[in-house]
DNA sequence: CTTGACCCTGTAGTTGCTACAGGGTGCATA
DNA sequence: TATGCACCCTGTAGCAACTACAGGGTCAAG
């Protein structure tokens, strides 16, 4: 299959799978006579790992780490699980601290009343941090 | 005051300060005779509002829209409630999603029991977006 | 007179893509 | 046969919002 098919069946841009092969997160394809990638079903599920875990949110180094424990399945899992998990802590955090923030934002959003800016309750309390009720950042 | 003690001040990093200005954000301080910039009070009040909205999450070209209102304080604060209101909503977005992917991280991390990579649930729900529960992008 | 803390400019790196520019290939249709 | 169109190629530059140098100048204390 061509890029634009793989491109079509896993959901991702074809700028993103040439950019994947270039930093080495997937392996270079087959060439046809006419120089176009040509790729597989290997490829096709390697991509769709990626897509998959960049959808979850994990970065670029943590799929790369997971593909090479994906290939040695020889090897423990403890890897993979502490990957996860780390990640897992790391979205909980910024949920907590949107959370905050959420707070913050509405409390502010909900001050004006209309008017001019120059009694705006909104650009007030961004100059003034100390107007803040919770640590937000 | 020189832009070490500004940035001490404020909790900016000084080569943020300068980037800053460079892109506009903040005014030219003037200089001293030795080429340093030396800042004043409303440049310390200037860079706190635009700390503060950062902090919460705002961008630098609704931070820009924001001073401009609060430079001019006949204008109507209209504006500001909007940038703030659009802001919020993102926020909220932005957590709804994270929640979505906090529940599918937390499954797939539940999964893993030890062992070889070969049999890692880990990897085996990256691989397959099927055995996911909910749409999480 | 030298050490150290501070300041300057300008440029390049970060993350994860995305968007061209400028060209080649392959197939159907007039 | 020409030609139009969809598709592919490489290489480079752009995005946000910083951050990190390199390579240099300034200034006060000991």
């Amino acid at each position: 299959m061509k890029i634009g098919e793989l491109a079509r069946t896993t959901g991702a841009n074809i700028e993103t799978i040439r950019y994947y092969e270039r930093i080495g997160l997937l392996p270079a394809p087959h060439r046809t006579a006419a120089n176009y990638r040509s790729y597989g079903e290997a490829h096709r599920s390697r991509l769709a790992f990626v897509r998959h875990s960049r959808d979850l949110g994990f970065t670029i180094e943590e799929i790369r780490s997971l593909l090479d424990l994906s290939d040695h399945p020889e090897r423990e899992c403890s890897e993979a699980d502490r990957i996860a998990t780390g990640h897992l802590e790391q979205v909980e955090a910024k949920i907590a601290q949107l959370e905050a923030l959420r707070g913050e934002l509405s409390r502010i959003v909900g001050r004006c009343r209309g008017g001019l800016a120059g009694d705006c309750r909104v650009i007030e309390a961004l100059g003034d941090h100390a107007l803040c009720e919770s640590p937000h950042a």
